[in-house]
Order: C-alpha cells, then sequence, then structure tokens
DNA sequence: GTGTATCTTTGTCCAAGACAAACCACAATC
DNA sequence: GATTGTGGTTTGTCTTGGACAAAGATACAC
C-alpha cells in the first residue's frame, strides 16, 4: 500500500562520519539521470533490479532512488554489452572485473572484424596505409586527451588530402570512434574530451561536405537521396559521414538531420520527388524499434525508391533485409551503390 | 487487479466500415511514439488523461493506449503554450479552437515582445532594417515551404553581407525560427520543411564561424568560453548562435554540443582554465530542470568562473538569477557581455 | 541441413497512490 | 507602496507489482 512510510520512518543516516557502511560515495543520481545519461529507460532500470538483482540503489529520504557513480559507470559498461549483441541475462549481474573482460574482448573483436574487411576491401590502400593510421591512432588519442581540437583538425584535413575521403571516413574515423568510445568507458577520458573529439570531426566532415559540393557545381546529379535517421535515433555523426561521401560522388541530397517520424519522410520523398532514402541506425535498442519503422517505410513508401541503411547497430547484420531494403556495411559500400543506381537508371532510362 | 482483461473481452470493433463511431481516423501512435513526438513524458500523459479528460486514447486489442494524429498535433500545441508560459490546467482541457485562438495571441504577443527590444536595442539598424525583415519573411516562408535550401542559404549569406551578424542573428534568425514554429502547429508546413530550415540555418551558421575565425587567427583572445547546454535540453541553434557572436569577438572558445552533465563541465572547466561558461536554455520543461543543474553548477564551480545563459525558454526570466548567473537576452547582450568581461579584466590585470 | 513448435528471456505498458517543488493569492510588515 | 511571509492548490515524477507480446534460444522432426 504505502511503499513510502517505511523509507520515511527510517532515519536519515548522513550523520557527521563522512560516509555510513551500506552505500556508495555519493549516491546523487536520481533514475531520470541515469536513464538520460546511460539511454536505458526508467521502467528496464527498474525491472533489472528485480529480476537480476543489479542495479540495486539506494534511498533517499523519501524513499526514491539514488544512483551512485560507480553504478552509472557499470550500467554504461553493460549498455554498451548489449550494443554490441550481449543479452542482459548474461551481462548485468556480472562483476565489474568480469565485466572490463569482456569489454576489452569485444574491442578486441572490433579490430578483427575491422582487419579483414581492410583486406577484402577495394582498391584503396592495403597493410602501409594501415599500420598508418595504427601509428597515428596514439597520436590523436593523445590529442583528444589534451583537448588540441585544432591539431586533430588539422590532422584530420592532412589525412584527407594524403588518402583521401574514402579510407578518412571508412579506415579512420571508423576506428578512431570505438577507440574513443573504448577509452571513455575505460575511464581513460571523460565525456567532455569524447564531446569534443564529436566537434572536431562534425567540423571537419562539414568542411569537406562545402569543398565536395564547390567541385559539383548547382545542378547535382542523379540519384536525389533523403538523408535521416529512424526515430529515437539520436547520433548524427554516421549521417555526416554517408552526406560528405554522397556530396563526393555529387549527388543531390536533402539532409532532414535526425529522428523523423516514418510519415514525414513519405510526404518529403513525395513532395521532393526523392530518388533514394538513406538512414543511419546506430544505438536503438531492441529490434523492433529498427525494423518497425523500417518494414513500416518500406510498406509505405514506393517500390521504385530504394531504402539504404548503414551504421554500427548489430541488429543490421543479425537478419536479412527485406527486399527494397539494403544494408551497406562500409562508406565505400555505399560509393559503389550510387556507382549501380546510375547504371541500372541508365539502362532503363 | 486485472486491468487488461475488460479489453480483452471487449470485442474488435475494426470489422468492414471505414471506421466506428468512437476511436479517430487512424489511432496508430503508440503512448511511447507520441512522448518522444511531443516531448510529454508517459507518465505525464497518463495523469493528464486522469486529471483534466485529455488526450483520452482509444485502446488497442491488448488495452494499450493508441493515439490519433489529431490528438498528437492537439497535444503538440499544448506544450508550445506551456513552453510559453501556460499553466496546464487552464490549456490541456481546452478546445481545439480556444487552443488555437491562444497559440494566435502567442504569436501576437511574440512580435509585440520582439519590436520594442528592436527600438530599445543598441545602435545597430533602426524601423528601416525591420521593415525589409518583415518583408522578407514571406519569401523566407516560401522557400521553407519549397524546401528551396540553396535560396535560403544565398539569402542568409547576403542579408548577413549587408546588415551584419548581429543584426541577423537577433533579428531575423529570431523571427524567422518563431513563424517557422507557429506555421509548423498551424500545419501550413510539415516537419521535414521545419528540419530542412534548421539544417539551412545551421549551415549558414557554421560556415560563418568559419569565415570569422578566419579574420581572428590562432591565439585568439580572452575570455576563453566553454559552450554547452544543461541536461536534457536537445536543442542546439542557441548554442550555434552564441558561438558565432564569440566568433566575431575573437574569443577563444570550446563547445561541448548538449546535454552534458554537471560534473563533466566542472571537469572541463579545471582542466582547460576556462574563463566563462555559456549555456543555452530553450525547451527543458520545469524550473527545477532549469535552476537545479544552473545552482549546483554554480556552487560547484569557482566563483572567479561566471555563468552566462541564455535562451528562449520563459523560466529564465520568470525569477531573479543568483549571483554569478547572468541572463543574457539576446546574442548583442552576449557581445556586449564580453566587452564588460575584458574592461573588468583589464582593470584588475 | 532445414523448417517448425515450444520454452525462456526481456522490454514496455498498466493502475492508482504519494509527495515535493512550483505556483498563486492574500496578508503582514518595513 | 513595495517586499516578504504564509497557506492552499497545482502539477510532474516516482513508487509497487503485475501482465504480456515480441524476440531469442532450444529441441525436434523431416
Amino acid at each position: 500500500m504505502c511503499y513510502k512510510l517505511q523509507a520515511v520512518a527510517k532515519p536519515l543516516c548522513t550523520m557527521s562520519t563522512t560516509q555510513p557502511l551500506s552505500s556508495s560515495p555519493v549516491d546523487a543520481h536520481t533514475i531520470a539521470d541515469v536513464a538520460r545519461e546511460t539511454g536505458i529507460q526508467k521502467d528496464t532500470l527498474r525491472v533489472w533490479e528485480r529480476r537480476y538483482g543489479f542495479p540495486v540503489p539506494s534511498r533517499d529520504a523519501v524513499g526514491e532512488r539514488r544512483y551512485g557513480a560507480d553504478q552509472l559507470s557499470r550500467l554504461r559498461q553493460i549498455k554498451r554489452l548489449l550494443d554490441a549483441g550481449y543479452r542482459p541475462g548474461g551481462v548485468v549481474a556480472l562483476s565489474p572485473e568480469a565485466l572490463a573482460q569482456h569489454i576489452e574482448s569485444l574491442s578486441g573483436a572490433a579490430q578483427a572484424d575491422v582487419r579483414p574487411r581492410g583486406a577484402r576491401g577495394g582498391a584503396v590502400a592495403g597493410n602501409a596505409a594501415h599500420a598508418v593510421v595504427q601509428a597515428n591512432l596514439d597520436t590523436w588519442m593523445a590529442w583528444v586527451r589534451d583537448g588540441d581540437v585544432d591539431a586533430l583538425h588539422q590532422a584530420l584535413g592532412q589525412h584527407a588530402l594524403k588518402h583521401g575521403m574514402v579510407h578518412t571516413v571508412d579506415r579512420l574515423l571508423g576506428p578512431m570512434g570505438h577507440a574513443v568510445g573504448e577509452a571513455w568507458l575505460g575511464g581513460t577520458i571523460t565525456v567532455y574530451q569524447e564531446h569534443l573529439y564529436t566537434e572536431a570531426v562534425q567540423r571537419f566532415l562539414q568542411e569537406s561536405l562545402v569543398a565536395a559540393d564547390r567541385q559539383h557545381p548547382a545542378p547535382r546529379a542523379a540519384p536525389r537521396v533523403l538523408l535521416t535517421t529512424l526515430p529515437g535515433e539520436v547520433h548524427t555523426l554516421g549521417l555526416l559521414m554517408a552526406e560528405s561521401m554522397l556530396a563526393l560522388e555529387g549527388c543531390e541530397r536533402r539532409s532532414l538531420g535526425r529522428d523523423t517520424p516514418v510519415a514525414d519522410v513519405v510526404q518529403a520523398v513525395a513532395q521532393w520527388q526523392i530518388d533514394v532514402v538513406a538512414l543511419s541506425v546506430s544505438a536503438l535498442p531492441s529490434a523492433s524499434s529498427v525494423w518497425g519503422p523500417l518494414g513500416l517505410l518500406r510498406e509505405t513508401l514506393p517500390a521504385s525508391v530504394p531504402i539504404w541503411v548503414g551504421g554500427a547497430s548489430t541488429h543490421l547484420r543479425r537478419r536479412l533485409a527485406p527486399d527494397g531494403i539494403h544494408v551497406l556495411q562500409s562508406v565505400e559500400a555505399l560509393a559503389r551503390q550510387v556507382q549501380a543506381w546510375r547504371e541500372e537508371a541508365g539502362t532503363q532510362a
């Protein structure tokens, strides 16, 4: 009945000693804070507590949940593993040590996943260039740590000049993003350093966009591509990478930013006679939050308009995409897709 | 007890007729959809239903809420009025007609609010320039309707060249943002056109940023400003406007993007020897979600680092800001604040 | 190997109640 | 006459425990 009375009756135990026995150093975060910062829903946090016994926050004077910084960071690690395809039952109750171990193995797997793609890949660069990237990675992480945006920005520009945008986006920004994410989870860098990195990359991509547009003057080539993300998706870097690649191909494009409802995408396609819809998916929680909107979009859109999907989300690789939805594994694949589209359009015309 | 049985027992009433009597045309939106698209929490939607009798969604086969498109747009209008300072008891239960009337009066008030500020304002432009803006507004809205990003972008550049960035940001982008918002609520334009407008403005501001930086070469002047938004805030345009103004003043700055936790702001200030923290607030729901983090930030930050906060949120104007927090009403005020800071720093040094 | 049925896991939704912070109006005081 | 204090009302968010569908895993037949 009156679930709070018990908590109210409980004496306030923040006396004079630095801290009582039970709770963590400073349990300052409310459930709303944790939900916002981890991206895990409030309901889910409560149900995990009930089912897996973690996280078990302390309670404040009125009986409301208060999470400590340690629990928060552990939840972030868990979220990361879930995004990588782990299942909650296996990781939520894990000890911090075991968790760290899994995270590490994850980063190893990511490298193993990236490296063979370089071998399989197209005409751009080989092992030499990859070695260059590896060597540079540490230097660049140092810049991220020091917050040296200008150095980072300049180095990106030079790298793009030397090795080309395709290589820069596919095999430098990708691994760098990974490394920054890992470093954040591991505590080597902080959130604001990660934010700063994102800002720098954004600035770089935007400038390269302007430069590419200068190469391809106003009446731009087909296909006309609409760019956006699914409802609920917050990450936009993938979108920018895709757009810069499309700009290099001289495509005409309309970017709607993140988080556009399906119905509005359909309307926009009709009004602007869009040829292709390009979407970026990275951190949506469940399979249904990815495939639900995607399926709806595919049904509602005219069959003549293909959907190109890319991004880090594992959901994209776990099942076969239906007809008319093409899952692209890299920015390079996007460029190939554009050329394939043009060939097909040429034969039909 | 078993709250769902009733709904399950209820016969499925989507027979063959276009629609039964009770529910709206197509009640397609789940409570999660509505919460995401309106920015109103799920809990709040349920409690409004209980208290004010709106919105009352129909139920699907398993008894879960399904909202119609009409309710969704009405909720968006309500949210707009709440952001403008109205209280829920007065507007949630309002009829669509009364609601539209209030919205209209709101747009009138906004103009009345903007116009005298132009008169009070500084040395830039007078009635003539304002008339120019008014005349152009319709032309530009037409471009937004047609999705003509290039025209919009070019016109912005020309306006900035003619009347200066201060005038462009303060008295053009401001009213335009208002107009676009109103038009969206009124149904004159759609979400994707609004998104497109945002993208265009973002592109313009970013380019002006690069241009301004070219004027002020590398070792930039004090103060060193950190830019970000409070936790939970999603709007970034205000931040970009502020940054472009700071760039014009030749300030060194670090932008962390949106949604940075207070603790991380403090850490960043310490590591980079930040002089000033600048924040932009526009759509946070409650007074406590604004003043809570702001107060905490003020306590935790060294007293020597002032906090400058701007943005459209009414909460900023409803109560007096504590010592060390300066609420700025316009981008122009931001420029003045920079100069005041420099004078004070000069006398102390 | 491949498809199908069954069991398990897991995120989201529901109801009604509770409560603190914010807000408003009115009174008292300097 | 402006400011400060007080009491009542409004309002968003948190609480519990239960329910269930969709997704995933497993077993089994072909």
